[in-house]
DNA sequence: TTGAAAGCGATACCAC
DNA sequence: GTGGTATCGCTTTCAA
């Protein structure tokens, strides 16, 4: 920046204000300084602007992991409102492992991100706790924070099964299973609570003996689903927890003659094509709303702090209409 | 710092080594300095840190849009090698235009990224050129940098093309389609000539009437494949240029009777479900070759820059075998 | 093994 | 409109 000052024969203090505030510099000096700027290449070093400031113009996002479209649609919301506000998005991942979030919540603040917007994975986010009284807001995306105050959205995830469920039975089933892996998060607690509401009627809401709760990656849904239909009392519709449990579940069932009926949660690129009813939810729109939360934490980082609840949407293509067999 | 280097006692040198390098501070000062940390919640600023030597710990990649899973699955590979070496990951996107692309690499520099990747989109980067000589690395990915020296990884477009194209004729197709959106990339080119040259045999390898080289955004798949359906001398085999592409004709042929066979290029999720044979190439294995090359690259900016090639792989999953209809 | 001083690239505050 | 000066949080000399 001193050599553009030299250059232009003014003082360094000038050519910062050419870069920031441009009109209260005069026209003629303003067109000296971009004159030597272009010449030297000079580019603001926004990293040495906001040393002082505090907040910086970078944003951090810490998600499972990139394939899952889930995520990535959370990721460009995000990104759309964050390069509209000027800021910068980093992006780091815990491979959905809740050491990897603290690693990575730790390499983010040092960074100096101005939010901290996360989907949680593990069961207890106290650990921020200090870094938000400090100034650095956290944002909670699809899970809410626990054991920190914490701005969040998330979907309506237990009236989405519940609507799922009831659609089920509105064609005819009764014995109808819900399976999910991992299964110790809060969306799937919500959504199974749907659907044993719904399954339950007026009564009480129990565990039914189609559900199953996986919780170890490593498990193929294949297997489950082949296994659950070999029951003595098969299910005869099945509702996916979510979008990669959906996917293993129709793997399952390609070729099978009579598959039972089947509703996923998230909906995918060839869901329309496959014909797989699903519950749909607006994930580049949680990414949104979540960002603008966070724009607003920024600029008043003591107001009351906000749960979006975002809704669900059933829809139907044909697998989840399915009647069950009549056997 | 200063408050705890007061607070143990030392000088805020001592501090700072603790932190960096821990090895030459007695093991008594290390413990008294990190305790005042802890009670400090002090973190250090990896930004002012990274002031002095030039070389920040962020590195930046530009893509088109992170919804796209093949764009996705480069950022997973890059981010797996990043962390690795401690460095964080900037994603911006371009929404696969020129412009966006000159904006968003005038942001990620300014935020003094040590390395710039990019899937190039624009036709022309020499835009960077003074940047790679003040000692920003480019690293382009999936498409070779224009006008500009940069190291690149990119995939077989050609032999992929040429082998899918090969299959098909092998199943006794003649008359095959090449459909892609957009057509003015690198991959786009190097596919299609891959597809000629296939079907010229020995002949010199000429255009077909079987192209369709579309480059409108706007233009939708499933209109294109209908109209090349109807032609006087409609094909027996379509190849679809990429993954969106592959998806669009997959739509445009779904409840038709009698389908041409088809390959599409790049795997997707439902793939195997949708008995779809398909050029696959590892996404992932880019980003993270792309990766090895930008640390490489930061740590000897002299060397000789590489070009990396991927082999592509044909999967046979039923489309691409259907023979052609005995009209 | 530890410390003092200068400086990285920019901005804020206060003069002129 | 424009220019000094201190400062942000840390690291790099060079000494002790």
């Amino acid at each position: 920046m001193d050599d553009v000052a030299r250059l232009a024969n003014v003082s360094p203090k000038t050519v910062s204000r050419v870069f920031t505030q441009r009109d209260l510099v005069s026209a003629a000096t303003v067109e000296r300084v971009l004159a030597a700027a272009k010449r030297l290449k000079f580019r603001p070093n926004s990293v040495a602007r906001n040393l002082r400031g505090g907040a910086s113009s970078t944003v951090g996002l810490i998600i499972g992991e990139m394939l899952n479209p889930f995520y990535s649609r959370v990721a460009t919301g995000l990104e759309k409102v964050l390069s509209e506000h000027g800021k910068t998005l980093i992006v780091a991942t815990t491979d959905d492992t809740a050491e990897g979030e603290e690693r990575v919540a730790d390499t983010l603040l040092s960074q100096r991100v101005s939010a901290l917007l996360m989907i949680p994975v593990g069961e207890d986010q106290s650990y921020l706790e200090g870094e938000r009284q400090l100034g650095s807001p956290v944002i909670a995306i699809d899970r809410p924070a626990r054991n920190l105050v914490a701005d969040s959205v998330v979907m309506e995830n237990r009236n989405g099964a519940f609507e799922a469920t009831r659609s089920l039975m509105e064609h005819g089933h009764r014995k109808i299973a819900y399976i999910c892996n991992p299964a110790n998060v809060y969306t799937q607690v919500e959504r199974l609570r749907g659907y044993r509401e719904a399954l339950a009627g007026t009564g009480k809401a129990a565990a039914t003996p189609w559900e199953r709760l996986i919780d170890d990656p490593a498990i193929d849904p294949v297997h489950v689903v082949s296994e659950l239909l070999d029951i003595a009392d098969p299910p005869t519709a099945i509702i996916a927890g979510n979008n990669r449990m959906c996917v293993g579940v129709l793997r399952a069932l390609h070729g099978k003659d009579n598959p039972p009926a089947l509703i996923g949660f998230d909906d995918f690129d060839t869901a329309d094509i496959l014909g797989v009813s699903v519950v749909s939810h607006d994930a580049m729109e949680m990414g949104r709303r979540a960002g603008e939360l966070a724009m607003e934490r920024i600029a008043d980082p003591t107001g009351f702090t906000q749960q979006l609840v975002l809704p669900t949407r059933l829809i139907l293509r044909g697998s989840g209409e399915r009647p069950p067999l009549a056997s």
